[in-house]
DNA sequence: CCCCCATGTAGACGACTGTATACTTTTGCG
DNA sequence: CGCAAAAGTATACAGTCGTCTACATGGGGG
């Protein structure tokens, strides 16, 4: 399971160039995608069964690349305690570097197979869950309690992986993206410690800080 | 422009129908298409040159359709003030009962045609602005300035748009998506009221209130 | 060494696709 | 009504697709 080689790699590898050049995993076709590789058709048939399995395997093969970023994520994250701003410029590279695997997610997320988009959600809640519980253990946000940091990491991983592909495209408005991250993390974290006060005591209070 | 009848209504319709079964828009067959629409493949070519402007006009059909429902949601909401939890029940109502058009607009932002995608984006950045221009006429939140009202109404729209799309496919749901939402909201726009300010020192005060 | 099994190739099949040409029906207007 | 344009249909063609069966290669373990 866990390495490719050979053919089933060409494949694979095939599938995420046409994907980036503005196709989708699901409208692939297996003749095509053995064009693509320089193989044989049939090739196609000593590796997968039909094109949903394909599908179900590519998706492995980038949750696979996936996570060793979100590891890489979590050993820097460790060092450095003003997360915040180079944490997420740190993502952004990221998902750049793995452009290819980033559309394939964004894409099929919403895409028209229920089954890819389960197994997408499952592994976007992971690693929602994963970043909750190292930002609870850290205590990085006091005063939050445990559920809405959950919440709140569900929401940030996905709102980050839709801007990824903005940022991905649109190479110009990369900081914009980067900026506009930021205020949002620090918009929810913020808002969740007042979220149950009246809006205009905030106000009143903060115009006098 | 404005009025579809006959088969070339029957085949946007088709197209709609075709689309919430599990498919999308750039993946759909002109024969597909007629057969759903019970005609002649050839009557296709009496409406649409190919079926690149095909998916254009069904974009342009539910870009219609979702307007007359801003407009409504603008009404409603001049007639309460507290607009926060009716004005995102009444959203998510009518997504539910557009759930093609909802369909539609969802894959496609993120679908693998160029076209279709600045289309939608463009048409949800329109939406935002006009958000953002009601919220500040009404002075809804003070103390926040304009360009971060833009901002959050940026996100907002898209945030509601994805979770519609949960809304519609899991039921069971609805609840905890519609509280969700409105926390989303409320984080962003009291996030925004004390965003320049350290979280320690809103943690000491808010845990004072 | 030889054999075997995994991997890759060749050719063919029926089904389906987009499109062109030619014909029929329906519709609206003077 | 009469007739022209619009809308819909029939048939056909070349191309692509997924899949099947049969055959070729080639590298590693007995």
């Amino acid at each position: 399971m866990s390495v490719m080689t050979g053919g089933k790699l060409k494949l694979v590898q095939a599938a995420l160039r046409l994907i980036t050049e503005s196709r989708s995993l699901t409208s692939l076709g297996l003749r095509e995608l053995a064009r693509e590789a320089g193989l044989n058709p049939n090739t196609f048939y000593r590796h997968f069964r039909n094109l949903d399995e394909f599908g179900l395997q590519v998706l492995g093969y980038i949750a696979e690349e996936m996570k060793t970023g979100v590891r890489e994520l979590r050993r820097m994250a460790e060092s450095s305690d003003q997360a915040s701003r180079e944490t997420v410029a740190f993502v952004y590279h990221y998902f750049l570097n793995n452009a290819a695997a980033t559309t394939v997610a964004v894409r099929e997320l919403h895409g028209p197979s229920p089954v890819l988009r389960r197994a997408l959600e499952n592994q976007l809640d992971a690693s929602a869950r994963e970043m909750a519980e190292d930002i609870i253990e850290r205590r990085l946000v006091p005063g939050v309690d445990d559920a809405t940091v959950h919440e709140i990491s569900h929401m940030t991983i996905r709102y980050i992986l839709f801007r990824a592909m903005d940022y991905i495209e649109k190479p110009d408005q990369r900081d914009r993206i980067q900026l506009e991250t930021e205020h949002f993390i620090n918009r929810q974290f913020r808002g969740a410690l007042v979220e149950s006060l009246p809006p205009e005591t905030i106000a009143r209070w903060a115009s006098k800080n």
